[in-house]
Parts: C-alpha cells; sequence; structure tokens
DNA sequence: GCGCTAAATGCTGCATACAGTATTCTTGAA
DNA sequence: TTCAAGAATACTGTATGCAGCATTTAGCGC
C-alpha cells in the first residue's frame, strides 16, 4: 500500500531523534505559505532567529534548504528574499503539474490497489465534509493530500519529488484561489468525478479531468497575480 | 532566443559579486558526479572543508542546498552521506524525465523559432565531432546540454527547473552508460533522428523519439545497478 | 528647501569555539 | 582468540564573534 498522506513525512513511523533543522526548515515554509512572510520580503537572519528562538546558523542552513526548493532568492550580500512568482510562471508550473499528474494518474489506475484507491476516497468525502461544514483551511489540506496522494499511487518516488516541490511553490497562491463559492463548488464536483473515475480505473478519464481542473485552477488564481 | 547553456547557469550574463556559496555547492555536486564522492560515502565537513579551503559554516550551508537538491542525504548526528540510487529509483528518474521532455517536446515543436532550433543543431554536431574523436567527457556534456536544450526550448522555467534536478541526479549513472562502442552510436544515431524531427518540427515524431532514446537510455545503465 | 556626500548603523558572510553525540580504540576477562 | 565494556577520539550541531558590504541617516553646500 503507497503512503497517502496529508503530510508528505517520510519515514513518519520511526521516532524523531534531534533535528533542529527539519522544524527550522518546515517553520520557515509554513511562514512563507501561510503568508506570514509575503514575496519580496528580504529575510532577516538576526530577527527571524530571535523570533524562532535559534540562533543565525541553523537558520542560514534553512534558508539554502529553502533556495533550493525555490521558495527564496539568495541574493549575494543582501541575504534570502521570499520569491514571488508572476503569471507566467504560475501559469508555467501549473501546466508541468499537470503533465506529472496525468502521468500519474494513467500509473495509478494501472497499479493502485482498491485499498490505496479506497484511502483517496476517504479523503475525499473528509473534503467534502470539510466543505460542506466551511472548513477552509482542512479543505484546503485535505485537496492537496488528494492530488499528491493519486501522485502517490503511481508509486514513483522521483515523480512524488518533483511534484511535490511545485505543489509547494504553488500553496500559497493555490489558498488565495477558492474564493467564490461557485467557483468552489464546481472545484469540489471536478474531485467528484476525479474519484470516480479513478476508482473505475478509467485511465483516459481521470487524465482528462485532472487535465481540466487544473486549467480551472488555472482560471482561478491568474486574476490575482501580477504580469 | 532561449538560452541553452551547457551549464544552466542562470543569469550568467551578469557579473559574479561574489558568492561562496555557488562555488561550494558547483564544486561538491562536481565531486558527486564525477564520482570523487561516491555514493554512500559519509562528507566529513572538516576534511573536505580543509580541501576545499574554506570553513565547515558555508560548507555545511551548501551541504543542505544539495541536500533539498536531492544528491545527499541527511542522517541526524551523523551529517550527510552522498545518497545511492537503485535501479527502481532510476527507473522511476528516467520515466519522469521523459514524461517531462516529451512534453517540452510538443511545447518546442511549437514555439521555438529556427534560430533556437539552429543551436540545437550546432550543439548536435559539435557532439558528434566529439563522438568521431572520441572525447567522451565533452560528448557527454553537450549529450546533456541537448537534451537540456530541448527542454529549454518550451520556454517554462519551471520545466527546466524540474527536468535538470533530474538530470543531474542522474548524471553520474548516465556517465557510466555509454560504454559499449554499438551502444554508443546507436545514441550518436537517435539524436540525429531527434534533431531532424525537431527541425521538421514534427512533435509525434519528436516524442516518440525522446521515449525511445529514453528507454535505451535505461537499458544502457540498469545491468550497472544495484537492485 | 533640495540634492549630494560622508559617516554611522545594520546586516550578511565567514570563521572559530564549545558542547554533545557517535565511533573507534583499548583493555580486560572468558 | 574473541567478545565486551569503558575510555579516548573524532565529528556533528549550535552559538558567537568579527570583518566587509549595503543601507540609511546626518551634515553640508547650493
Amino acid at each position: 500500500m503507497v503512503a497517502v498522506n496529508p503530510q508528505p513525512n517520510p519515514e513518519s513511523a520511526r521516532i524523531e531523534r534531534h533535528s533542529l533543522h527539519d522544524a527550522i526548515v518546515t517553520r520557515l515554509r509554513d511562514m512563507i505559505i501561510e503568508g506570514h512572510l509575503p514575496p519580496g520580503t528580504r529575510i532577516n537572519e538576526g530577527q527571524i532567529g530571535a523570533q524562532l528562538g535559534v540562533s543565525r546558523t541553523p537558520l542560514r542552513e534553512a534558508i539554502k534548504y529553502l533556495a533550493s526548493e525555490g521558495l527564496v532568492e539568495l541574493v549575494p550580500s543582501r541575504g534570502a528574499v521570499v520569491k514571488a512568482f508572476g503569471a507566467k510562471e504560475v501559469l508555467d508550473m501549473i501546466e508541468v503539474i499537470r503533465t506529472l499528474e496525468q502521468f500519474a494518474a494513467t500509473r495509478a489506475c494501472q497499479i493502485a490497489t482498491s485499498n490505496d484507491i479506497g484511502a483517496i476516497r476517504d479523503l475525499h468525502d473528509e473534503m467534502v465534509a470539510c466543505y460542506r461544514s466551511g472548513d477552509r483551511l482542512r479543505y484546503y489540506k485535505l485537496n492537496q493530500a488528494i492530488h499528491s496522494g493519486i501522485v502517490a499511487l503511481a508509486g514513483n518516488a522521483a515523480l512524488s519529488d518533483v511534484h511535490g516541490m511545485l505543489q509547494t511553490r504553488l500553496k500559497r497562491i493555490r489558498f488565495i484561489g477558492h474564493e467564490g463559492p461557485e467557483k468552489w463548488a464546481n472545484a469540489v464536483a471536478e474531485h467528484e468525478e476525479m474519484i470516480a473515475a479513478l476508482e473505475a480505473r478509467d485511465e483516459g478519464r481521470l487524465s482528462a479531468i485532472l487535465g481540466r481542473h487544473l486549467t480551472l485552477a488555472w482560471e482561478r488564481v491568474k486574476d490575482s497575480l501580477q504580469p
């Protein structure tokens, strides 16, 4: 059975010995995604370090890690700034994600077990419940988990890896996305179709729906972006 | 015109102010790719730092960067080890690369200018010359540059980004690949077809050839891998 | 009052120092 | 000889200090 976690935490089974590094990376990443550190912000090492209660050294290491992830940009002699994505860049990312998810869909329909698909279905049902109750944050996280989950069904670590990376870069932007109620309803309906196609193991249909879904995701966010 | 560099160095136009970080990252990466630091090796910060003539601090930051790139693995309290890829992982990476390159091929045939394609052709011709003269290292670098170049023709930064990342992880392995003379000859012939399809802007054919090419790339390397 | 220059402040980049943990070596007994 | 336990060593993880660069502010001429 393939791992399907909301938090793609590899080896979450074993105890966490001690890893300040991971803690800082995760914390910083969340601060960026949740908008505490808006795009364009210069990261002041002294200030953030004091805020997190750590010295500059491990903080700097975490920043370098996030720089490689593409969330921050390293400017020589001026530190790191939170990366800002323009409309074209976002569209590009979405198109790559579409390509990856469609590839994943094909594989998933071929090799996924019923249990695997059932796990996705459970996530979906939970997500629909959040939709009905208006729990936006939780809905959003489950939404991401479903997409990551389908990708995970393909059983390809490299695929999950790059997909997760692009998804992370887009997280802050997609969070803005589902604004209007009717758009939100559409998104839920699309997901419903997705799950149905997955359960029917209909590669072509799943692929088509995913493609459409991401096109609509683009429609939802594009107006809130700078050129 | 899209950038087509053997070294995918963004903004190589502007002067390099000072960036020990980049220097160390590049150096370390090369040491891993070229096999100076074989997979499984524990990176001794003191030793490598002394060897490169830098203190541990910037070296550690570079290591974290490469960890995010997937070239090294961070083991708590035991530092970093050079990541070793098994056969399945390599196959997975190749399949993702195939997906990405095929997507790129479609776009490239649509939007690339004749100049762009001419640049790729030049790289190819140079590569063939290296093949004839037996300049393996240069051949290898040009080979990578051609693949990166075609991807770059799609004009999608995120695509180039993830493709480059996976290609980097595979570099050391692919370098082992082209061993036998007849296999090498095959690879060159495939490339010839690729360029022809690109010049004809034949999306389908280019895509098919790229797919075949990567399948054969897998055939070339798979035997030299651990399970 | 406005623009330009220069001092002063703040921050980054790098090195070093120290504490804690893993690993290796040594010593002793079975 | 082999194994085990403890000491010694080596290395990682984190903090701190200092030098150099960027930015801001103050002073001065116009």
